[in-house]
DNA sequence: TAAGTTAATGCAAATTATTTGCATTTGCAA
DNA sequence: TTGCAAATGCAAATAATTTGCATTAACTTA
């Protein structure tokens, strides 16, 4: 697993410690949305020996970080890809093979403060998500 | 509680069984967003001894027939306000109330299925949640 | 309207998920 | 390299969700 790669700086950019959970749940989210189960399962089978509870905290201090996202339907986590674009995430879902895609859409966006607006809303974020079969699935 | 009104038949149209525990649900989930031990306190409240098992099965029941929806953020349900529209729904949530207001949106619709046919998916249903402060919360 | 059938409910218990407390270790700054 | 604050590991507590089975209630149709 090449965790020392990409991921190193945004940590430190988060002003988070650099450790080796986060590096490697990290990297696991940026493959597709996992549950916190799920990560475990996959981290014991890449030989490291994280528990259960670090996954928690781990994912605690990466959502609040902005650098997952907490996933609409189904509680699963999934890497943000746009991290530096935070507020309005479009999140692309494939049902059959579960990898995430993320986007960041002005219009869309735009569209959502109307609606907001509209309904008298202060809007603070927005999450939209599409599930559906990805190109490689369909 | 007047749930022996409005959703009466809307039970029957989707084929489900008509029940105090359903109607009860209803009722309590249109005016908003509760999480099933938050509901099964209210209903104990209300004087119904409806068990935790029952509000589980209850919502299963519920949202597989799209007359509730399961909830992005937060891991609540509410009420389906538009179950004539299934497949596009935006939910403005009230981080500070917590009430949850649907509304649909042919534009922003029409907009996701762009988003997706750019991306290559062959889209099967979206979800946008805006979250924010409501008219009265702000 | 009174069976009969099927599905929904209630309860207890099992399973799974999440949180907490505290001792130990690690990352990072001085 | 040393020291401090934060992160991790482990055990255990708490909370959430599911399952099995007996009972009850809702619809059908006769």
């Amino acid at each position: 697993m090449k965790y020392y790669s990409v991921r190193m700086s945004l940590l430190k950019s988060k002003g988070l410690k650099e450790t080796v959970p986060r590096l490697l749940v990290l990297e696991l989210l940026s493959e597709g949305a996992h549950t916190p189960q799920a990560l475990e399962k996959k981290l014991r089978k890449c030989g490291s020996q994280i528990g259960i509870v670090t996954v928690y905290r781990v994912l605690e201090a990466l959502e609040h970080a902005l650098l997952v996202h907490r996933h609409p339907l189904e509680g699963t986590y999934s890497a943000c890809q746009l991290p530096d674009l935070p507020g309005h995430h479009v999140l692309l879902h494939c049902t059959s093979c579960n990898f995430v895609r993320e986007t960041h859409d002005p219009d869309l966006c735009h569209r959502e403060n109307v609606i907001a607006k509209k309904m008298g809303f202060a809007p603070q974020q927005h999450v939209s998500e599409i599930e559906g079969l990805c190109i490689s699935c369909r």
